[in-house]
This record gives C-alpha cells, sequence and structure tokens, in this order.
DNA sequence: AACAATTCATGATGTTTGTCATTGTTTCTT
DNA sequence: AAGAAACAATGACAAACATCATGAATTGTT
C-alpha cells in the first residue's frame, strides 16, 4: 500500500511553475496545503483503478504515471503519460463520473492529493482556476482528437516515430554528449501506439537496423532525429 | 454565402432546453440575443476552416454539422456530429488556438454566432455556465479517449455496428411502425469510423446480406437491433 | 430533361498488422 | 545467487484492411 507523507507547502512545490496553480495566490496555496495529502507510489503501484468514483485531485508532485483505458484481452490504451505538474483525474471528477481510465505509476512517483469538496470550491470560487481547468481539459481534448486520426490515419512506424520525438524531452548526459533517450517497456510503447507488442519490436528493430535509434535494454536512444521527423511526416 | 437573418430570442430557441444556456436566467439570455447572430447555411457549406482564429462561439439552432480534421489525401477524420442544442468551436476559443477542426453543415442549418467577448464574459462572471462549459469539455474528452481505443482496437464491423447504433436516435415513422434509420454518405460513415469508405461499402453490403440492416440509397434502416448490439459487442 | 459529376458497389491484389509459437534475456523474488 | 516470472526478439502464418480499377447508379446543374 503507499505511505501518506509529512505535507510539504504549495508553495514550496518544485513543480508549482508547471502546475495550474502557478498563478494562485499564497493564501489559497496555504489553504490546499492544510487539506491536501501526500502520498508515495512505488514503481507499478495503482493511483486510480477505472470504474472507481473519484474523492478528489490526484497531482503529480515527482514521478511518472501513465494514464491507461482497459481495452479487451489485457490490450490497455495509454491515454497519457503524466510528469511531474501535472494533474490527473479531473475529467471524471468534473463531469461527475467514475474513472473513465486507470493511473498507475511508471516510477516511484509522489502525488498530492486534494479532496472533490476543496476542489470545487476553488472552481467555483477562483476564476483564474476555472480557467486554467478550462484551458487543460481543451488541450487534452484537442490531443485526444489529433490521437484519433493518428491511429486510423498513419502506419505504426509512423507513429512510433512520433512517439518517440514527443518523448525526446527526457534527455540525458552521456560522455559530456546529450543524449536524447527514455527508458520504456515494449508493452506500454505499444499500449501508446495502439498496436501489439511484437509489431513495435519489430519496428523498432527496423529503426536500430537503420542507425536511426539504439536499444538497450528498456532504455531508447535517438541517434538521428532529422530522419525521424521524416518517417513521422512532422517537418517541425 | 451564408445569410445572416433576423435574430430570435435565446428564450425561445427550441433547443434551448439541450443546451448549455437551459440554466441560465431570462436577463442574461437576453443579454446574449442582443450580442448574436443568426446564419443560414446550406447543406455543404463551410461554417468555420480548420486553422483559422475563432472569433466567437457558434451554436447549432437547428440542423446537423459535422465537425473533422483534414487528414492525408482528402481523408478526413470527423470528430463529432452536431445537433440542434449543442456549441461547437468552443475548444479552440477555450484554449485561445486556432480552429484545430472545420465544420461543414450536413443538411441545412441555422445556427448562432456568440462574440469572443461575450462567451468570456459568461464564462468569467457566470458561474453555472462555467460549470456547463467544464462538464461539455469533459464528456467530449471522454468520448475522444474512448473513440481512439476504438480506433485502436476494434475492427471496423464493430465499429460500425457501434456508431450505426449511436446514431439510431434519428427515428422515423413508417406505414405506423417505428424505424431507426438516418442517412448519411458512405464517404462520411468511414470518415466517422476511420478506414476506407471501400470497406464501410464492403461492411454495409454484409450487414444487409446478414438481414441485419437494410439500404435505399443513403439511408440506412436498422432491422435488427439485438444483433447489432452483439456485433459491436456492446451489452447495453 | 439531359448531361456532367459524384457517389456507390464490387472484384482483384498487395500491404500492414495481429496472432501464435519458440527461444533468449532481463528482472524480480526469496 | 538461483530459480521463477516476466519481457524481448524473431519467424511463420493469417486476418483485416487499403488501394486500384471498373462499371452502375445517383445526384446536381444548366
Amino acid at each position: 500500500m503507499p505511505n501518506n507523507l509529512n505535507v510539504l507547502d504549495c508553495a514550496d512545490c518544485p513543480s508549482l511553475g508547471d502546475s495550474i496553480f502557478c498563478n494562485l495566490k499564497k493564501e489559497v496555496l496555504k489553504y490546499i496545503s492544510k487539506s491536501k495529502d501526500e502520498t508515495l507510489y512505488k514503481k507499478g503501484q495503482i493511483v486510480f483503478n477505472e470504474g472507481v468514483r473519484p474523492l478528489g485531485l490526484h497531482c503529480v508532485a515527482t514521478g511518472r504515471v501513465k494514464v491507461y483505458k482497459l481495452g479487451v484481452d489485457g490490450k490497455d490504451q495509454i491515454v497519457r503519460v503524466a510528469n511531474s505538474g501535472d494533474i490527473i483525474g479531473y475529467r471524471s471528477l468534473l463531469s461527475n463520473e467514475n474513472y473513465s481510465s486507470s493511473a498507475k505509476a511508471l516510477v516511484e512517483t509522489r502525488t498530492c492529493f486534494i479532496p472533490k469538496s476543496i476542489f470545487f470550491e476553488l472552481v467555483e470560487n477562483n476564476n483564474e482556476f476555472a480557467l486554467n481547468i478550462m484551458r487543460i481539459i481543451s488541450k487534452a481534448l484537442r490531443a485526444a482528437e489529433f490521437q484519433s486520426m493518428n491511429i486510423a490515419q498513419t502506419t505504426v512506424r509512423q507513429r512510433l516515430a512520433d512517439t518517440l520525438l514527443s518523448k525526446k524531452d527526457i534527455l540525458e548526459e552521456k560522455k559530456g554528449i546529450t543524449v536524447m533517450s527514455f527508458t520504456i517497456s515494449r508493452k506500454d510503447l505499444s499500449d501508446l501506439i495502439g498496436c501489439a507488442p511484437e509489431t513495435v519490436i519489430r519496428m523498432l528493430s527496423e529503426l536500430k537496423k537503420e542507425g536511426v535509434i539504439s536499444l538497450h535494454q528498456r532504455k531508447v536512444e535517438i541517434l538521428n532525429e532529422a530522419k525521424l521527423y521524416k518517417i513521422a511526416h512532422r517537418y517541425s
């Protein structure tokens, strides 16, 4: 079971700047801090489960969480990957429905939990916050609609290239050279792209053979970014 | 070009009850009525175009509008079909981006246009309205995420059955018997499902041969709803 | 009403991707 | 550190679907 931790003031949170709380006043942040609950999840632990009634908002302080829908035969669909500063579970909360997806920690993750009542208090009384939420959902909706088209109209090879590029922000220093790399299981990658794990493995091998990427266990390293862009049909 | 019309008071709009304006006070509706602009679109006319900056909110009073993203080689992806009472173009407006999709009238359609300034006035000062908007986007997001999984994990046959069922609200009286039917082009159906038009045509022929539906030009009539549910793998 | 332009329908064929099976490798657990 | 469990990789095969081509039917236009 996840551990509850000593509560840190939101004003001191390192990911405050990237979050929907960034433009809230100090006294509001103090108020939230008093009502929230900090939790530590180990890799693989569930933050919430599809079908369950949401009781509040989860905010990723550190770590990485995958949000995914249960599909047929364990063939899940990853909706998005939430990083520090991101909130999860807000959609179901807002439309007053049970969770339409599950959330699982991909690495050790620290989250803050804000009870439903406090969340709605903020939404209803704090205009800036309400607008922040609207902007967040709007962007999520845009991304989701794009994803539908992407899955319907592009090949796995294209989507894989696109996904590798969109995750390239996870940088790493290696022998003085900055390398774009990230660690992900083949299953997660296939659930993200929307295909069978075997297909992802084949395409990764193909890209490796072409010298576009290199593979070391679950770490994918981008060697030829330009070519990846070409494969993804992205010109930016 | 579309025609501008005499403006009708929102309070008298027949689709008020189904809209996000349903729980607004009379004086607020009057205020909106004064600022809005009514427009008539003939079948096939564009309401707005992808890539363009939104200037306000479009509200479908009567008719039917498809919202779609431009894909490769004219293979568009229909994001949703908006009916009377629905609003379109709100996502881009809220996140302050250019339209990420286009909208085209499927039949003769009457819309009301509410300028951006008025829309944001409502969002910022009217809490009930802001919450309505949030709920609307939340549901749209849920639908979009489900659609991604659907395209990734189901066959065209399943999705076709599902789409036919989800559109069955378009009823019709025929010789005293209520028939579930609707009119749609094969191209639109394929853009909705995310496949080639030929594939949709083949699957429709198949379903017709099986006696599940009947086809008369562009009108699809549901003959065996139970079997359609089975094919769609929906049990409700 | 007649013509042009779409749209519909169907066949043939090829590509993409999924499924199943097998073996090697890594990771986790005790 | 060893064994078990999970994951990665690859081949063979099959299913789903796209593409191209052609002719018929329908719709829109003058």
